[in-house]
DNA sequence: TATGAATGAGAATTCATTCAT
DNA sequence: TATGAATGAATTCTCATTCAT
């Protein structure tokens, strides 16, 4: 598994130095109006026109509006995960943590900017995956189980050490995951907002979890 | 505000019932084919081919698509945050509650079923919310801006009755919302399994939410 | 041909009173909406919508959309040419007249009211009598020929008098036509406008076209 | 104002060479529908089986069915009057006539052949004007205001000459332009008879406006 | 690699007309 | 006499995609 995913991301930042000054402006477009009118809604030759290229010339790089939304989606997602699954590549998750706590602050500090970084496409991906069967195939798999496994272990892990409550797997990352989730949104809603501050909203969550799954209760 | 919406709700009732067989079955099918296919890939016509009518016959009624879409998910948006805002109406969320715990549970035991009964309907409504300004509109003025002094009014409340940490409000209402939502969520993806219980479920919920809140920590 | 067309006054008249309040608003409406966007560009439900009854019932009284517009035209064109083709109806043409200029006066006189009054009526007609063969037919029959017969007597009685030149009888009818149309369609367009004196512009009217068929030159 | 239609009209040529074949046949048959059966009641399906294209095709090159219409209407109209307007394009007109009679000689002598050449497109122009602002403001702007200027100085010369009876100038425009096209739309009418004369048409139709304006009377 | 003319299937919407009540 | 729900054909227009240059 780490080796494949390895090869794929080699592969995902290969494909990107090849890309010409029309494609990147392609993709470029075709993020900011996915994601702003959604895939169904955005039609291709307004994507050429936003991007100064011929209607024929996106058909040249992605066969297919579909292949379009993939090349876009998919990359990102599978960048997202990688620190969770591979060995050797980045560390980060590699070691053992000394609490539950530490290990979420660990995730949210490395890909809390990443996730922010990609907003749109994330976007994209929450709007459209219930509706392309290539991407639910690809969450599964390099997405959801992995990211599963992991949490599951860690998870486990705790609660043998006594620090996390004796609750059904499933029903803990649920809720660690959703916590995580409605920081991130609330972020993007009130992204403009001055008062936000990313360090301290995260520190709350991390609490706010521990404390959600401490035994003593 | 709870007359206006005493008055909506009332409209909405006489509406549906001055409907025409025809009427129920395109929005019936509508709401199948939206949530399934998403709103901008189900045209009139394969709509109205399911329905049983002719394609005029949708336009008759509703003059727009995107009329239709609004007829759809507004009633029910409205119908599902009357409770919490109407008094008088629905008393359930009107007394006082002895804990935080006892609120949730009185909220989750009286709208879960409902949001169960119609998670086709929230489902399109949470994918078009953000294309439609229109329902944005409406989901600020009619649900979150209620929903949001309801939860602020008693969160303040259990703070002052040292039952809930000092926290920012709105950080408590995300953590609070997104597990809910995060429940809502899982139950509606692992819907066919048998070994849910929401009963448990919502316990469990529950008590995650109290803890993660408590004081002592 | 007197006989005929007396008998088709009586008929529209009798028409005309047997109507009901709703059939009076269509037809009022209809000329309104005919003569502001045109014939083909109004649809009957613009029609009932703005004049308050139901798109069935302007089918019940006019079989067609275009036999509501031949309800509409025909009446009224039968009308205008009326007075130049019955005798001992309207007298009014039926004397001698000592000049040419007398005879244009007199028409003038008789015909610019009920011109000015069923201008909206008019233009529908012009502009749609080249796509209705219906109208056309009696166009040609109930209004060219009679006027063109009328004109053409007196026409060729004033140039054997000597008062008019020479000229071919078609050319005199286009220059005395187009010339009083000319009039009536600037009357049209600057009926806004106080400074307009209708009798005066009359008078300068035919004076001009009785100078320019005048034979000393 | 010149300068800025002999751009208009540069244009105007330029964008009639870049035309592809499928394009000039869209316009071809779009002109001759829309005089036949009217803007409204011709159908862009009609036109695109009739020109031998993809209905697709249509709207590729003109954005609307309006559009389509602008396109065949304007440049045509602009073509008409450029000749009054433009000093220095086409002098027929900026030299001094010795008569009133002979500067409307002129003019029909060089604008009845452009006119007959293009009579389908003129007719559409009549129908149409009446409902599409858009034209309605070209027309004021592009034909209207220059053609009475143009009309206005010309008169008020033969007038302080005179040459021409002291009438109110709109009077006399009216009476000239009404005359003319009466001559004109006569001529499209009876086009097909053999009997008609262009020159001795023109000729007398020139003597009876001179006439009915000659101060004497 | 890039263009843009061309396509034809299909989208939303309109319309005149019918018919049961 | 009047209604208005219902129709289905037609209308304008859009779209993803192809292909010759």
């Amino acid at each position: 598994m780490e080796q494949k995913l390895a090869d794929k991301i080699k592969k995902i930042n290969e494909e990107h130095l090849k890309m010409t000054d029309k494609q990147s402006r392609i993709i470029e477009v075709a993020i900011e109006e996915f994601s702003q009118n959604g895939f169904a809604s955005t039609s291709t030759s307004q994507i050429a026109k936003k991007a100064g290229v011929a209607e024929g010339t996106i058909f040249k790089h992605y066969k297919n509006k579909k292949n379009l939304l993939l090349s876009i989606v998919t990359p990102t997602m599978t960048k997202l995960v990688a620190p969770f699954v591979m060995d050797g590549f980045d560390t980060v998750f590699d070691q053992e943590y000394k609490t539950f706590g530490d290990f979420l602050r660990a995730i949210l500090k490395n890909r809390f900017e990443f996730m922010k970084d990609n907003l749109s496409i994330l976007k994209i991906f929450m709007q459209e995956i219930s509706f392309h069967p290539e991407l639910q195939e690809s969450y599964k798999e390099y997405i959801a189980q992995p990211l599963f496994k992991r949490l599951e272990d860690t998870i486990t892990h705790f609660q043998e050490k006594g620090e996390i409550k004796e609750l059904p797997v499933h029903t803990v990352i649920r809720f660690t995951v959703s916590t995580v989730m409605g920081l991130l949104f609330s972020r993007h809603i009130v992204s403009t907002d001055a008062s936000w501050d990313d360090k301290s909203e995260i520190e709350m969550t991390v609490n706010l979890i521990v404390n959600g799954l401490s035994p003593e209760s």
